[in-house]
DNA sequence: ATAAATCCTGTAGTAACTACAGGATCAAGG
DNA sequence: CCTTGATCCTGTAGTTACTACAGGATTTAT
């Protein structure tokens, strides 16, 4: 049933966008499991190793922390009824977003207020920097 | 004309709104000068030193790096012309919150449609762990 | 068989702080 | 003046999520 492709540690990282070093970490940080390894100590991973390194790269693009990621990983290879629970978590993380959102917006205002003053300025001073210090 | 009112370490991190250590921080980083101090070695701050502090704590929530505020720093105590160099600087790092923005925004995006899915989900499984497993 | 590519380990570096430990000093009250 | 509690001193280590070595060993390709 299972194809059962083995990958070095280089290859996994190719396939599942993640840098090789990253791969390390991750395990250090029990995200993946210790793979087994050849008679020469070179880790050798299987599909299953890519499918959880696959999932844990999506978390991160989504800006899940490393230990976000732990609780996701427990609900995933836990019982069935995880949905709710995967909801609760994924809801929280939004409002995290939303928070990072609004206060990059107020930077973003202020920002295009502090460009408009300095275009408009005719005295050598400048208004910005002196708003800042003030 | 200048009153010169004197502050310990932990005044002047009240006054600027910033914790104590990090003024130690920010000497360690050379965005603040090493102020006198005290027959038994206290840090002694004056007036000048809580407006660069403030300067500097305005910059850091507008997102600002520390080793941009350092260039920021450089042209408020330089020569006259340094508006539009205030401006280029200010503009450039508006370009990165943007951009923060949209990344933010894309993921805000998907986590919604993550959540809608767990809600319209009748099935045992969670459809959002499949997803990000493949 | 040999050379190039990849892998191994452990450690240190990144940004911007924060948090100690173990003392010394300062400010206020009695 | 003296005590006591608050604050200060230094240096170091921890935080997050990696990244980048050094100095070898192993694997892969020719």
């Amino acid at each position: 049933m299972s194809s059962s492709s083995t990958f070095s540690r280089g290859k996994l990282a190719k396939l599942a966008d993640v840098k090789a070093e990253t791969i390390r970490y991750y395990e250090k940080c029990d995200l993946i499991d210790e793979p087994p390894r050849s008679t020469g100590g070179h880790r050798i991973y299987s599909e299953e190793h890519l499918r959880r390194l696959t999932f844990i790269r999506r978390c991160r693009e989504l800006g899940f922390s490393i230990s976000e990621i732990r609780g996701l990983l427990r609900l995933a290879n836990g019982a069935e009824a995880s949905c709710q629970e995967v909801r609760q978590a994924t809801q929280a993380h939004l409002v995290d977003v939303r928070e990072k959102i609004n206060d990059l917006r107020k930077m973003e205002g202020t920002l295009e207020d502090m460009v408009k003053q300095c275009e408009s300025n005719t005295a050598p001073a400048c208004p910005v920097i002196e708003a800042l210090f003030t």
